[in-house]
DNA sequence: CTGACTGCAAATAGTTTGCATGACG
DNA sequence: CGTCATGCAAACTATTTGCAGTCAG
């Protein structure tokens, strides 16, 4: 079990959730990748393994998941309903592959200033943000060639 | 008739696409708000002038004024199917107000040094990016107080 | 005139809900 | 053991498609 998963059980159980068969293979199916996964395409994934799991188990799970703040939607590039494990609580954002839906996270970005700025500007008093890069990845760059 | 609604039927026409009072009727809602809708509220904007037009046909010109980028999609703060007037074609971002869905364009934000600094690190070649900030616009601010 | 557009109805896709059964803790 | 979770089926919502009639150019 990689420590993910067991961050994961930790969370659900602090916050009353029961750990499940059925959750657990959610759990690993979307711990255990770094690419986006819409609900249908987790629920095959995880009917691999576990052929008796339902998609509507797949859809609640995910709910929990998200109110948790453990996975998080991703917007760019086709389906907006996009799952994708979260890393602990820290902010951060993507850089998705258009070609193979890879994700990679990166945190430095400062938009601060930008929101500092537009704060002064507009007068609107700012919440939060959302930034997604979109581009395609070094190997299928090389695939394409 | 506003430029706006002008410069959208011409952009029309320049396509080959035929200008129909419904369309036109679509095109006034849509170029008369700052506000994000989604088809449906579209359509029942449009319903109040144009009591005959089909929720198909606001699907198919939001289709079309799509394709041809004269609106675009919202994705932060709720619904993921939201659209919007969009500005001659000039790069733009927005600024959504989470209480009125008020939308505010801006234009002078400078992702090129992230981008940069991300294509260098991750050997990704940039297609293109989404940034939305969500907050809450001066009025709603005021109206809570 | 003629091909593009419209509205209806039906089909499809995606998501949620009600409920009886089963299992975690 | 008492809940909470599951899976099924059905309900809903959102979106797309087929088609015959209509209209813009």
């Amino acid at each position: 079990m990689t420590l993910n998963q067991r961050a994961i059980k930790t969370a659900l159980r602090e916050r009353g959730y029961r750990i499940t068969p059925q959750r657990r293979a959610v759990i690993k199916a979307i711990a255990g990748t770094h690419e986006h996964m819409t609900p249908s395409e987790l629920y095959e994934k995880v009917r691999r393994d576990n052929p008796g799991i339902g998609l509507v188990t797949v859809y609640r799970t995910m709910e929990i998941l998200t109110d948790i703040g453990l996975i998080c939607e991703l917007h760019s590039g086709g389906n907006c309903r996009s799952y994708l494990l979260r890393r602990p609580a820290e902010h951060h954002h993507h850089l998705v592959c258009s070609d193979c839906g890879q994700v990679v996270d990166f945190t430095d970005c400062d938009l601060s200033d930008i929101e500092r700025r537009l704060s002064r500007d507009t007068g609107f008093e700012m919440e939060s943000h959302l930034l997604e890069f979109l581009g395609r990845c070094p190997a299928c760059q090389q695939a394409s060639t």
